[in-house]
DNA sequence: AACCTGCTCAACCGCCACAAC
DNA sequence: CGTTGTGGCGGTTGAGCAGGT
């Protein structure tokens, strides 16, 4: 009554020695969301740096237990008696509008690991118009291997840091959605410090740091393993990365 | 005890890419 | 080069369960 398909997902997400099931970790939550706002909803390559979870299980989770924490820590931002300055200024504003401000975030710290990425081509770097730049599509081996990079020192040892999903061939490309839309690329860090990025024309841009709730959330105590942490990198100098 | 509601998570579905023919 | 089979993925569903009324 089944057929390999159902075998093969019955084996992959519940009978495969060494997964673990449930009870997420502070740390694991927090590596989700970092690597969805990385990667998008690519679970399988999101999966691939947790190698004790399944995809299946880590977007059950992101379907179940983030999104709903996200959103209950944007509304906590727009309605907290005690929040910042710039989280007051977040309360009058419509919560779509903040929804989009985070969606906005989110583009932003893709667009900077994009162009980090793009390093790793051998491509002629002659400047070309954005209209006419192919669409960013880097293997997936080499995406992997930087963005593992950017999660050095915020794995706990012996968590993978790295495990290049062979052969997946959906994991095999970054998405390159939104590339040619215009972006500046500018992150806050933890430390306050303003990152600094290109935009499509190369012109510097800067901004300054105002971090979330949602943010400081990421930054607390995940970065407290004696590591460089994720965001600690700043993602607008591609450069160091390589 | 019966009913309702919300949550969890394994399983299903449709789509896509690739290999074999 | 087209067709078929298969594997892998992300999105979605629904059965089962717990807690509340």
């Amino acid at each position: 009554m089944r057929c390999s398909k159902s075998c093969r997902l019955r084996w992959t997400n519940y009978l495969r020695p060494g997964i673990k099931r449930g009870n997420f970790t502070h740390q694991e939550e927090k590596l989700i969301v970092h690597l969805q706002a990385l990667l998008g909803n690519r679970w399988a390559a999101i999966a691939s740096y947790m190698p004790e979870r399944t995809d299946n299980d880590i977007k059950n989770y992101w379907n179940t237990h983030l999104k709903r924490k996200l959103k209950k820590m944007s509304a906590a931002a727009d309605n907290g008696p005690d929040a910042a300055p710039e989280l007051k200024s977040r309360a009058i504003t419509p919560k779509g509008q903040w929804e989009r401000r985070l969606q906005t975030d989110i583009h932003t710290a893709r667009q900077a690991l994009r162009d980090a990425l793009s390093l790793d081509s051998s491509t002629p770097t002659r400047p070309q118009p954005p209209a006419l730049v192919a669409p960013f599509k880097p293997t997936y081996a080499s995406s992997a291997e930087n963005i593992a990079r950017l999660l050095e020192g915020w794995m706990r040892p012996g968590e993978g840091g790295g495990k290049a999903s062979s052969g997946s061939r959906s994991s095999a490309s970054v998405s390159a959605e939104g590339a040619s839309a215009s972006h500046s690329g500018t992150a806050p860090t933890p430390d306050g410090s303003t990152v600094t990025s290109k935009t499509e024309d190369g012109r510097a841009a800067t901004a300054a740091p105002a971090l979330s709730m949602l943010e400081n959330w990421l930054f607390d105590d995940g970065m407290g393993h004696g590591g460089v942490g994720l965001m600690d990198v700043p993602l607008g100098d591609p450069s160091q990365f390589f």
